[in-house]
RNA sequence: CGCGGGGUAGAGCAGUCUGGUAGCUCGUCGGGCUCAUAACCCGGAGGUCGCAGGUUCAAAUCCUGCCCCCGCAA
């Protein structure tokens, strides 16, 4: 069987690492990003995969920068024959990339060449994508512009958020390396090269991309809201300070009139309603500053809002 | 030692500064009204006030230590 050198990082990645080992592939290395403090008081976390590569007892290497040349000969003497790369976190030189004979190959979160880039997921909801997928493909050194293996497509339903999505693909995209895997090894992968037409860029999520802008259509919250759940969660500014907003719905026949961010009813059982650039919002579940998720009937319980409450959609 | 908010009934909050009867909204249970109801009216149950110690005639409230949750920043 191939032998195997693994870059990654998240969870995303963890998925692909643990369907290579269960798939029994010789993994003779393990890439992830170095540890860092995360979260509060500055406590150090491993990532996923790196949890991973310990439990199984795997070489690790957590360099700074692959690229640098005695980091390449390093991994180099491991002597994989693939370069198996899924949501790594570092650009990889032409030299990193053909550290393996066989070069390296890549699990990315879109159907290809829509959504290249950073965070693919949460830009296809946000865009009111009715599909998306993953394909695996042919690294080369433009940013996921390399030739195409495999694709697995999944529907975006009105249920679904940036977390279904991603538990999702993730899944999907460890089926998918491995059978990639296997059909390299037996010399029967396909290379497409990416279509010229329909290239988009998901590009890195960005604190203005979080804010809620009430202006905007319901139709285009309601998918904002749900691309940015559970990770890193839309919000919008109360006169209690930064509401998160973790749920919402599109408000049936709720008509005009009052200016967006101004909330214009309470819905018992189920939320309160906020008005937008076009239609109402249903705000189902929202996170006061310091305080967990919650029920938007708790919130309004706890004298969060009342009919007249504004939001801003401060557009800094 | 990164900055900060918080732990009071099943849920969400007020009360703490200025110690002295456990309060609000919702839910829940029982009854009533109604063709009917998640609506309305009446009544009830439910809380070691995060844990431990200290001060005091008296602590949710003041002091000390500890545990847990969360936001920001990374």
């Amino acid at each position: 069987m191939l032998k195997i050198l693994f870059m990654g990082t998240p969870d995303f990645a963890a998925e692909s690492l643990k369907a290579l080992l269960a798939a029994g592939y010789p993994v003779v290395g393990v890439v992830t990003q170095p540890d860092k403090p995360v979260g509060r008081g500055g406590k150090v976390r491993y990532s996923p995969v790196k949890e991973i590569a310990l439990a199984h007892d795997l070489p690790l290497f957590q360099p700074k920068r692959v690229r640098r040349p005695e980091v390449i000969e390093q991994l180099k003497a491991l002597g994989a024959d693939l370069t198996v790369v899924v949501a790594f976190g570092q650009i990889l030189s032409k030299e990193a990339l053909e550290i393996s004979p066989l070069g390296s190959v890549n699990v990315h979160g879109s159907i290809l060449p829509r959504w290249r880039g950073a965070a693919p997921i949460q830009r296809a909801i946000m865009a009111g994508d009715a599909e998306h997928g993953v394909t695996t493909m042919w690294m080369d050194e433009g940013m996921d512009t390399g030739d195409m293996c495999l694709i697995g497509r999944t529907p975006i339903t009105p249920d679904d958020t940036g977390g279904s999505i991603h538990d999702r693909l993730a899944a999907m995209g460890a089926e998918l390396i491995v059978e990639t895997v296997k059909q390299i090894e037996a010399g029967t992968a396909p290379r497409i090269p990416q279509p010229a037409d329909g290239v988009t860029y998901a590009a890195k999520l960005e604190r203005q991309d979080e804010q809620i802008d009430w202006s905007r259509p319901a139709r285009d919250l309601f998918n904002q809201i749900r691309a940015l759940n559970p990770w890193p969660g839309a919000y919008s500014v109360g006169p209690k300070g930064i509401l998160k907003i973790w749920k919402a719905s599109v408000a049936e026949g709720a008509g005009p009139g009052a200016e967006p961010g101004t909330v214009v009813g309470l819905v018992k059982r189920e939320g309160f309603l906020v008005a937008t650039g076009d239609g109402a919002l249903l705000i189902r579940e929202v996170q006061p500053p310091g305080k967990g998720r919650m029920e938007a009937q708790a919130f309004i319980n706890g004298g969060g809002v009342q009919v007249g409450t504004c939001f801003t959609s401060e557009k800094s």
